[in-house]
DNA sequence: GCGCACATGTAATTGGTTACATGATTGA
DNA sequence: TCAATCATGTAACCAATTACATGTGCGC
């Protein structure tokens, strides 16, 4: 390998890092706690408690989990600490680029893996999205939500008209459980999107 | 704090750790990947395809997941290397302790958090423990898991006749996708069961 | 005075991902 | 012969879990 070539790859690898450190990825988890905290500021203890109580993504509520997100949150200036007059405490606040974190989440195109494995997080996504996305981006998300489901369930119908008959019992079993729970999600999105409108 | 408080923790510390040994936790991937070999030795590669292809439990089929984790099975003795004759590739085998380490699994009683949770980890379970248990335990399996479906159906419609009012529609709509995911579930279970008698 | 809920953290560990790396085989 | 697929691994990194640790304030 030449020298040229070398440096090319190093020059390749610095702007990829950067494009890293402009774009985070960020998890689930970051995003619950800010759609969590997007209306009212909370101290970190009420987001764990809400962490216990509903079942946000599936997240412990320990400390050794909420308190280094807001941690990382509030590096990342999403959100920010804010002394309550009254009582004194301490809660976090949402940011301006918390915010706008939250909307790019929420108008970002629903891709079909989504669809396919993440039905909980598009879920989550939609029950965030209500004061800070107008109705014609909600109808939206429904809509391709819909969309990309209709050509999933039919997909999967496909493979198992075809290969239904070489698949054990336990097989075919769980995967009707596939079709009939991709089914149900499908009548849920019209469901929602006639409420919505 | 004096001395025997000191020791006494540090007694406590040393059993505590040797349970953690003796009963290691082990994630999905791994009873993933010993459920696909225990009918037929896999190489590494096509353990990866597999996952590649079918949904197994959202893993990565990426080498960097399936391989140290096959290496950490062998390291337990849960599955072994055998070469073999024709084609000289080295498959993975499952073990006695393997085979045993399933049906630990597939006989582990269904818990509550799992019917709330993990509803998907149990359909995996399902579908890997038809060669490996009997009729009685499946249908035992299959009713349980048939019940707690019940309870929590009805703890979730409760709380929702109880709280909707005050629910924003988004919560409301997300709720309710719950509730009919779950009643999907239950659909699907008794099904299952009237397909096994 | 004791226990419980409130409240906030840190440390060690680990499982999984992404990216890197390499080499054989095979079919167009 | 060259690209794709088969095939197997390692290294850096990070997010999340568990366990540890500490302190306050309230009600019984």
């Amino acid at each position: 390998m030449d020298i040229n070539t070398i440096r090319t790859i190093f020059v390749v690898r610095i702007v990829l890092n950067m494009k890293k450190k402009e774009s985070i990825k960020h998890t689930l988890l970051d995003y619950s706690i800010l759609g969590l905290i997007q209306d009212q500021p909370l101290t970190g203890y009420a987001v764990r408690k809400l962490f216990e109580e509903t079942a946000l993504g599936n997240y412990s509520s320990s400390p050794g989990t909420i308190y280094p997100a807001l941690k990382r949150l509030e590096k990342f200036e999403l959100v920010k600490k804010k002394e309550q007059v009254n009582t004194g405490k301490t809660c976090f606040e949402i940011t301006k680029n918390g915010i706008r974190l939250l909307q790019n989440w929420f108008s970002k195109p629903i891709e079909k893996i989504e669809v396919e494995k993440k039905t909980d997080e598009l879920l989550l996504r939609f029950a965030f999205m209500e004061f800070l996305v107008d109705k014609k981006q909600k109808i939206i998300f429904l809509t391709s939500f819909r969309d990309l489901l209709i050509i999933y369930i039919k997909e999967l119908q496909t493979y198992y008209t075809k290969e239904s008959n070489t698949m054990p019992l336990h097989g075919r079993l769980a995967f009707q459980y596939g079709i009939d729970s991709n089914k149900t999600t499908l009548k849920w999105c019209k469901k929602a999107i006639s409420q919505l409108t």
